[in-house]
DNA sequence: CGCGTAGTTGATTGGATTCAACACGTGTGG
DNA sequence: CCACACGTGTTGAATCCAATCAACTACGCG
């Protein structure tokens, strides 16, 4: 009965949409509702103080955002395009809860996916250069929402991806360009991008521009060299 | 700050030395221990295939690393400098074991802590320009490590800061020192740090140089604009 | 004392931001 | 149906910043 992250039926999930641009909770709300997220794409937002915006995150279709890991919600999260959504009753997803609908295995599973989130982009901002930050950034959508003809939707305006990558829309719009005139990427439609060269793209990704030091003292030195050894 | 999380007596907690620089587990092993960091600096290391190595976060004392979310590591992690920690067994952690030694909401509470590193990496990531990054850097450092006196152990390699603001050694330095010949750090000693304006050094981390996108079309776009009002 | 490493500084070059102008699609109202 | 405004994406030119290469200093340790 409690088997995968199936939604309990007792309650009657409605799947609602969202107008794009619209914010689905605020951080620091308390953490009413968990949203699973049916279709189109959601982003996490940090405003600081300061006025400065910034994307943090991008979730897809089958992502659970807004798990009460506190009671309140870490971030904000808005709707970026033809959003639609169910809510799930938070307590279903507190930890600690005698009352669990999910086991707390599952519970940490999709702790886990939401958290992953972040780190991903920690990962694709440590890379130098736009180019490789592009390419990643574009190796991670199609780990969430390319079909099997590596084509997907890309519905995200590019001021969100220039944010997401600490870049300039101009420097993403011109580094799309780039991809595309050496076929690595083609965009039939202005919201349809199939990736060619996926191989290539994670080339790019992993040596774009990467900084120096990292080849030289990683050999040489010794405070960065781990000395227990057998990692992979 | 880190109230609570008490170790359970029962176990006799032995603290442990660490040589600098030596790893302390690697990612997907299985998860034994959790690291409760007594003195030192600890960092989060991630390595990819095709050999580049990127610092993702870093740790202080009172941190408790490796907790099993699940039951593999997510990440490596390896000692900076003078750190010693002690063991917890993994099982008093783990989420949805009946024997809690900890209720659930202090295993959730740990486990924020932790993720709370890798999630800082990105939004001082997000920020372009090496000065506003390095600014947001310092001001998160003291946060964490800092005595009553602003004043605080400064022991990470600047290779290490390079590779975790994703910039050179080089620049490392020369925004150090740009930061000191305007009078908001002092550095009296090589390990040893001091922030004189931490105003000014927190005006510098937010708008070092925001893109300038954010300023403009936050308030003329509307797929930007949140259409529910109050956050914050 | 000499070796190795980390840190520092200068000069150069390439890349990204920035400003500006324009193209394109969409929805609205005349 | 067309004109228009508006937002988004696109492209060009100029400036500025940061990576890079190279040389040197400071420091810790045998």
């Amino acid at each position: 009965m409690y088997e995968a992250l199936e939604l309990v039926p007792e309650a009657p999930l409605v799947c609602m949409p969202a107008d794009d641009g619209e914010m689905l909770f605020a951080k620091d709300d308390w953490c009413e509702h968990a949203l699973e997220i049916r279709s189109g794409i959601a982003r996490a937002v940090s405003y600081s103080r300061g006025g400065d915006r910034q994307v943090m995150a991008f979730f897809f279709p089958g992502d659970i955002i807004g798990l009460p890991l506190f009671d309140a919600h870490r971030y904000s999260a808005e709707a970026v395009s033809g959003l639609r959504f169910a809510r799930h009753p938070a307590e279903r997803y507190r930890m600690g809860k005698e009352h669990y609908d999910q086991s707390a295995q599952k519970v940490a599973g999709a702790v886990w996916q939401e958290e992953k989130a972040f780190i991903a982009r920690g990962l694709i901002l440590g890379r130098v250069g736009a180019l490789s930050r592009v390419a990643a950034f574009l190796g991670y959508l199609a780990e969430h929402l390319a079909d099997e003809d590596r084509t997907m939707p890309f519905a995200i305006p590019q001021a969100d991806i220039a944010s997401y990558l600490a870049t300039s829309p101009e420097t993403v719009c011109r580094t799309l360009r780039g991809l595309r005139d050496r076929g690595l990427i083609a965009m039939t439609s202005r919201d349809r991008l199939k990736i060619l060269d996926p191989a290539q793209l994670a080339r790019l990704a992993a040596e774009g521009r990467t900084c120096r030091d990292v080849e030289t003292t990683r050999f040489n030195s010794q405070a960065m060299r781990p000395k227990q050894a057998g990692r992979r």
